[in-house]
DNA sequence: ACCATTCACATTTTT
DNA sequence: TGTGAATGGT
């Protein structure tokens, strides 16, 4: 009913492109004298002709000619801090200056949300508002929701599709599980999700699944529920992410009418980080390129960290045969590194075999050497980067231009409880994003419920949220009556709440709630939807659910909740507010004050700091044990590629940290120096010793013991476990392993971080999503509190102070244990 | 329907 | 070790 009412876009006025109204657009490119030459104009300097815009200037031979090669596929290859924002930037404003097309006639495609904000934004300080007229600039995702929303039809659906996220896909197939009677713990929901996932990556509907793999899973029965799920799916007039991109294949493919009008549309199409595209986002452009033949692409195949999930560094390396004729420009001049820290990461992917290679230089000045230290354990080394941190701060250094990089988050605990102690500012960057939340989810599902009615996943996502005993009992009776019926689950709950057929209880209270719901929507119109959304929240009880709530984030959930609240001012009304954020569920983060940065070696790809923290180089940690046996050769390279990120993210200083020791799933274990230590060139690397740590390595040849050439060895890399390297960490381990625990351990973190977002302008700057902020105040005057006192932590949650020493306490926290802190932490409770 | 205990699990993450 | 989920008891 109300679900299938085309949904409104609120990301893109209409503008003043007039081939951006009706759709079918003439393949005549525009005319002199449009509002493309009136910006060349514009670009143009008074005294250069040629149609040589101002923004050009400034531009390296090598960019020029990535940009100036409009015709044609080009690949550009870019490596780290080369300026390949720039390049795409500034070639989609030349498109633009000379009139090659109109704004609406280029498709620029991203990976992130957060890509695409930066490149409009970026596009927009060139060429001005004309960038409003860019509708087709976007993730690719973004992009497939567009294209299906004005063909949903051709592909069996109704252009109101609801987007599923990965919690409710998980929930849809738990059930097809159930209905098959196949057991959920040999045979995990969440399994199956990734596995139909990998296949949507890959291109494939349920009947292009080869037969083995299909049979792969629950029995050979693999297939049949990935068919199951899209016929639900289809029922359910919704898509998961992977169809986003499968279905508008499926439609290209199936309509060359429709492809015809996108061929005649995108006169100019532009990718960016390619090397992360998968097999489906490929298939997907090289059907729309096939059009204009004007697609550029771009990427670093070094930089290729996501083959974990679909990406192929393929597409970039066998571009060339992709796209017979393609002009290849490499981007080597580095404008951010010193040479040492280019030097060190050089030879270090060099030892990576399927690149297309490329040398990055730099003019700058070599700068420092890049560290290597060892530690004895994981806390000295925790301790060792927070002096660090302290000694570049007394040098007046911001903490918000060093950066923490670890290959996984279990490393960031170490970091944030040496932090904490000390009273260092930092902030986790990454992590459980924010509409991951449950408390956000919740809060989304009832508004989904309001403004789709025919939404059962959100409807049985807050039935008993908060607890108002519809229990499992209640919600099977909905089911099967909704079944039975066929109607939508709130109907049938309708239904059977004016029936005889439930306890009186759960019919007065599911009575209840159908009817919330029934007022609720009949506000929708009339009320603003933040108005609506805090009305909801606050009549379905759910805000006071988690007032009531006693534990460490029950305050941070209510932030979010608020947060959330307040982002929904922005948009047109609650259908587009939805539609937005079921893509682009983030929130800009504030500055959040100097902080230094933890995050995970992933989530720093695209930035850059001065100063870069790698803690954690040992074998089975990075690179990682897993990566290694799942993957084998292909897994090391890529850690390889995340080793180079990392080190490619500083400009002036790059750290490298090891630890002898190291308890993983609380059992101490020795670890072996990471064979990318020794990958390293020598000439640009400086090895120190850890204050008071006996370290590792040092005078013995081969500067960690073991020679230079472990990677020659491939063979072994599985398990290593005999090598000379492992056999003499033991040996060292049993020497002195113990003792080292002592200081305080039992700390326990609840997965989700309590976050305290700043306001923050809508897509303003380069405004980073920033979570799990936890900034110390300075801290106040004299001692705040007196041993016995109550008090409240962001992370730990309630606690009684045990000592005071200045503005230092130590508190046993209820549940997290003892903990040394300072003061600026906690509050009084 | 809710709480407590037990059990398996323990990279990386976007849309 | 330590957490989240699932199961079984009240």
């Amino acid at each position: 009913m109300t679900a299938s009412r085309p949904l409104a876009d609120p990301r893109h006025s209409p503008n003043d492109d007039p081939f951006d109204i009706p759709f079918d657009l003439p393949a005549a490119p525009p005319r002199p004298g449009g509002i493309a030459a009136r910006a060349a104009a514009l670009a143009r300097p008074d005294h250069a002709g040629q149609g040589r815009g101002v923004y050009l200037d400034g531009l390296n031979p090598e960019q020029r000619a990535a940009v100036e090669a409009t015709d044609g596929p080009v690949l550009v290859l870019a490596g780290a801090g080369t300026g390949k924002t720039r390049v795409l930037t500034t070639r989609i404003a030349h498109i633009l200056s000379l009139g090659l097309a109109w704004p609406s006639q280029i498709l620029a495609v991203t990976f992130t949300n957060k890509a695409a904000r930066e490149m409009k934004e970026r596009i927009g300080a060139m060429v001005g508002e004309q960038v409003e007229g860019m509708p087709w600039l976007g993730t690719f995702h973004s992009i497939g929701v567009r294209m299906l929303r004005r063909h949903a039809e051709l592909v069996g659906l109704r252009s109101g599709f609801t987007i599923l996220d990965t919690d409710d896909q998980i929930r849809l197939l738990k059930q097809l599980l159930q209905a098959d009677a196949i057991d959920e713990k040999r045979w995990p929901a969440r399994l199956l999700a990734n596995i139909i996932d990998g296949w949507k990556n890959r291109g494939l509907g349920p009947q292009q699944v080869p037969a083995g793999e299909g049979a792969a899973f629950a029995n050979g029965r693999g297939q049949k529920l990935y068919a199951a799920y899209q016929a639900r799916l289809k029922a359910l007039n919704a898509v998961d992410f992977g169809d986003l991109l499968l279905e508008s294949i499926r439609l290209l493919r199936e309509n060359p009418d429709v492809l015809a009008e996108y061929h005649r549309r995108f006169r100019y199409i532009l990718v960016d980080e390619y090397q992360d595209t998968n097999v489906a986002q490929y298939l997907w452009l090289r059907l729309l390129a096939a059009g204009s033949r004007n697609v550029c692409c771009v990427g670093d195949d070094d930089q290729s960290i996501y083959g974990w999930r679909g990406a192929e560094v393929d597409n970039i390396l066998r571009f060339d045969s992709d796209f017979p004729g393609a002009t290849v420009v490499r981007l080597e001049r580095n404008y951010r590194s010193t040479g040492h820290i280019l030097g060190a990461a050089a030879h270090l992917i060099a030892h990576n075999e399927g690149r297309l290679g490329k040398t990055l230089f730099s003019k700058g000045e070599s700068g420092e050497k890049v560290t290597v230290t060892g530690a004895w354990d994981s806390q000295e080394e925790a301790r060792a980067i927070g002096e660090e941190i302290e000694q570049l701060q007394r040098k007046d250094h911001a903490l918000g231009q060093m950066a923490i990089l670890v290959r996984a988050s279990f490393q960031m605990r170490e970091f944030e409880e040496r932090f904490v102690t000390l009273g260092l500012n930092y902030r986790v960057i990454g992590g459980p994003r924010f509409y991951e939340r449950a408390e956000i989810r919740d809060a989304l599902a009832y508004l989904r419920v309001i403004a789709s009615p025919t939404d059962d996943l959100a409807f049985e996502r807050i039935v008993n949220v908060p607890k108002r005993g519809l229990g499992d009992a209640a919600l099977r009776q909905i089911h099967d009556h909704a079944r039975a019926a066929q109607l939508p689950l709130i109907e049938a709950a309708r239904e059977l709440a004016a029936s005889e057929e439930l306890k009186p209880k759960v019919r007065l209270t599911l009575r209840d709630l159908v009817g919330s719901f029934d007022r609720w929507r009949a506000q929708m119109t009339s009320l603003p939807q933040n108005e609506l959304a805090e009305i909801v929240l606050d009549e379905s009880g759910y805000t006071e659910m988690w007032q009531k709530d006693r534990s460490a984030d029950a305050q941070g959930r209510l932030d979010n909740l608020k947060e959330l609240v307040r982002s929904m001012e922005t948009f047109e009304n609650l259908i587009g507010f939805l539609e937005h954020i079921s893509l682009v569920m983030d929130v800009d983060g504030g500055a959040g004050g100097d902080a230094v940065n933890i995050m995970t070696l992933h989530s720093a790809k695209g930035l850059e700091f001065d100063t870069v923290f790698l803690p954690g180089w040992e074998e089975g940690v990075f690179p990682n044990q897993r990566a290694l046996d799942e993957q084998g050769r292909a897994g090391l390279e890529e850690e390889r590629r995340l080793a180079y990120v990392g080190i490619t993210r500083a400009r002036r200083r790059a750290k490298v940290f090891f630890a002898s020791n190291r308890r993983i799933h609380g059992l101490w274990q020795s670890a072996v120096p990471s064979r990318f230590l020794d990958e390293l060139s020598e000439k640009d690397v400086e090895v120190t010793e850890s204050r008071g740590g006996q370290g590792w390595g040092g005078g013995q040849s081969g500067r960690y013991g073991y020679g230079p050439s472990r990677f020659d060895e491939a063979q072994t890399f599985g398990s290593s476990y005999s090598t000379p390297g492992w056999q003499r960490a033991q040996n060292a381990s049993r020497a002195g392993g113990a003792g080292a625990s002592g200081g305080f351990s039992g700390g326990s973190f609840t997965d989700s971080r309590p976050s305290r977002f700043a306001a923050s302008e809508k897509a303003r700057g380069g405004g980073r999503l920033i979570e799990g902020e936890l900034i110390a105040r300075s801290s106040g005057p004299a001692a705040r509190f007196a041993i016995g006192n109550r008090v409240f932590h962001q992370k730990f949650g309630y606690g009684e102070v045990v000592s005071v020493e200045g503005n230092k306490l130590t508190v046993q926290f209820d549940k997290a244990g003892e903990k040394k802190m300072v003061d600026s932490f906690v509050e009084a409770a």
